[in-house]
DNA sequence: TGTACATCAGTGAACGCGCGTTCACTGATGTAC
DNA sequence: TGTACATCAGTGAACGCGCGTTCACTGATGTAC
């Protein structure tokens, strides 16, 4: 049954592509191994040749989800002129179609108040990517200089994930799709 | 070993109150239901005598701690003049000892990518909870109209809720104190 | 008001279940000669 | 290059554990007369 090198790490990949999509999905607690482990079309017995706990595949699929957010953003933010591609990146996350679908969006909302009950190693990770997107979106705001562009940027970041957050708790749809309305607004006027 | 109704009316509070924090501090999904009975000096097995599972609690404890934000966001706001007494409350919420007390803290930072996935009879306490407070906001915005005071609040409180949120995942606490304080700033110059 | 009985809050053991993790085993891949 | 052996990716069963929930039992409280 062993496997080639090259099949190992494709299989190792698909693994850490389906955490990444099913922890935002179900949440980390609510979402276990045997249920990736099948996505990726393996048996759970074989989890641990690919890795050393649960937590490291946390530590991974975290990395890869917030990763994506990054190119996502940026690459709203190099599709335009400064100012407009700041706009886009803004209202492509504060969108209805980012507001349902949780499992491939901003992984700060999906999993924020566990992230903060997450082992360092992980946050680390988190920690890392934001700042790295306060500073993607600071080096797009204009008139101002670049410190005050970082705090800025770091409040219109908090804006977006604040709004994000809510917009999906909130049971009514018009409510939220008014949040997330109201919050772009605010954030491109 | 039967309890007068008050006992029982006394003791059925205190589990609602031991859930409300310990929510709050471990998560929904991280608190057992021996743990809360054992914080309100009870064994396990008497549980289902008041509440009919563990939803039921979360709903409660839920409303009790939106209720619990409410009166103390309130409580700053009615302290003092219109625009100082919204000042106040940001500047209440935004704040170092927030950020380090999440038991008793905002449910919608503490609780967040959790509720979004909650049943509806939970979410619908904290939806009503959220539109109350945003009214509360709302009526000390000065100088705009009814509706852009609402509008205003709404997207004031998103970043409460994002800032609040970031701040409790990063892993450096004087990036976290940062997030918190150009929050506040932001909101209150 | 006093007595007899029904109620039920709380206990502690037990239930089935899914979890993360471990392990003996298989057989194709990789390696040493 | 060909052969013999070691490695190890993946399987499927099993582990102990904590979870939400149930249940028989206890004995003080509440109620009916």
């Amino acid at each position: 049954m062993r496997k080639s090198k090259l099949e190992t790490a494709e299989t190792r990949q698909r693994i850490v592509e389906a955490a990444s999509l099913e922890f935002r999905r179900n949440g980390i607690e609510g979402t276990g191994l045997a249920s990736i482990m099948a996505i990726a079309g393996l048996t759970h017995g074989g989890f641990y040749k690919h890795f050393a706990s649960k937590d490291q595949l946390v530590e991974e699929s975290l990395a890869l989800a917030v990763e994506s957010l990054s190119t996502d953003i940026g690459a709203n933010l190099v599709a335009s002129s400064k100012a407009r591609g700041l706009r886009a990146a803004i209202a492509d996350y504060l969108s209805i179609e980012h507001l349902e679908n949780m499992a491939e969006g901003c992984p700060f909302v999906a999993l924020g108040s566990e992230l903060a009950r997450c082992s360092d190693a992980v946050r680390e990770n988190t920690t890392a990517g934001f700042l790295q997107l306060v500073d993607a979106l600071a080096g797009h705001m204009e008139d101002m200089s670049a410190a005050a562009a970082k705090k800025k940027a770091l409040v219109t970041l908090c804006t977006m994930v604040g709004a994000m957050t809510m917009a999906r708790i909130v049971t009514d749809p018009e409510l939220a799709a008014s949040i997330v309305l109201q919050a772009r607004k605010h954030l491109t006027e």
